[in-house]
DNA sequence: CCGCTGCCTTGACAACGTCAAGAGTCGATC
DNA sequence: GATCGACTCTTGACGTTGTCAAGGCAGCGG
């Protein structure tokens, strides 16, 4: 029935396992036993466990960067607050992600050079919304510090509603994305017109 | 020479190992073996594997709790920059430790009570001195978002400070506290009277 | 028909976490 | 002073893991 390749089996139940048990206790036997393969098959497409990491993180990247970069476009509402919610709702609904891209003893950015470049896809969204939304006239360090705060409260957001102890901590959250917003104009993050026309 | 106990000296090397090469890597027969014990020997010490990073992560909030503290208490500046650097530099400072503190999948806060009790010391501070900011007339709405958006502040930049791609990607950080600092006021939770009398 | 390449299997190895049982050293009790 | 028990550590074993090495077997171009 299933026309899908090895790989793409193995990496979607990595993913799943990774979303429901943390990416720790994954198997390379295990999810070759699932796949009902010998425990050396997926060996032969990842050149190793972290190559599996590596290759979920860059896939990761990439709906990562799409998603962002449709939340930025939706005419509808502000940008800034739309790609902090955007960060957020992926985090939350692509744990299995999110979990991996975000730990670089996982998927050794530095020596993944094409993880890497997925990844900057992704943070220049970021960066390039706050180079757009200050103008031309913005020194590079009102853009780093924008940037960074930027960043700094999506990542936080995320990891925090992820397995932090945020929820438990303050309360159940009825309406996330109200909080997202909530916290996006309390910082002075949200609230400019959708594009700096001049 | 060392009078210390076969728990602290596999406590302290854990810490040290995990600073350098992340938690995922540590191994308990490696520390045994660096302790000069048997590999059973820590055994008796922390239940198991994860009994460690438990202990560990206690104590790490323990000191983060104290860092916290000193930090708010402080009479020359800002409590709430205060704290927000003192987030972020105990994050940097000890990294060890705050890497386990919040991986919920290592420490497993929900089974361990005790390591819950001390990591609410820790986030109390935070709710509290936001409860202390805004005053009696607050709502609780107002509050969990201030709260909200400073814990996510402080985290977002100690994660991505620590193994995050921040740095790689807007620059080197020449003065980080500075960074900090910007950030801070840049969302407006910074500049505010040291200490709202009424 | 030969050989090559891509995909997968089988077999082995060291290292790991953990269970089980035992040895040594203490202080308290009789 | 001998006996017991608690505490601390050791030794040995088991199953599982990631990884290396070698072989099998399709399909396909020469």
């Amino acid at each position: 029935m299933s026309t899908s390749t090895l790989r793409e089996t193995v990496l979607r139940a990595a993913v799943d396992h990774i979303a429901a048990h943390g990416p720790d206790s994954l198997s390379f036997r295990q999810v070759a036993a699932a796949a009902g393969v010998s425990h050396q098959a997926p060996y032969h497409h990842f050149t190793d466990r972290s190559g599996i990491f590596r290759a979920i993180a860059a896939e990761g990247f990439g709906l990562f960067t799409q998603a962002l970069r449709a939340a930025e476009a939706q005419s509808d509402s502000d940008p800034t607050v739309a790609l902090l919610e955007a960060y957020v709702d992926f985090a939350l609904a692509h744990r299995g992600y999110f979990r991996v891209m975000f730990r670089s003893d996982l998927n050794c950015l530095a020596e993944a050079p094409e993880v890497q470049r997925v990844a900057d896809e992704s943070f220049d969204v970021l960066v390039d919304h706050v180079h757009d939304l200050l103008g031309e006239e913005a020194s590079v360090d009102e853009i780093r510090v924008r940037a960074t705060a930027m960043w700094a409260l999506a990542h936080g957001l995320a990891t925090l509603l992820i397995d932090g102890p945020l929820e438990p901590k303050i309360g159940p959250i009825a309406d996330r994305r109200a909080l997202v917003r909530a916290v996006a104009a309390q910082t002075g993050l949200g609230g400019r017109r959708p594009r700096a026309k001049c």
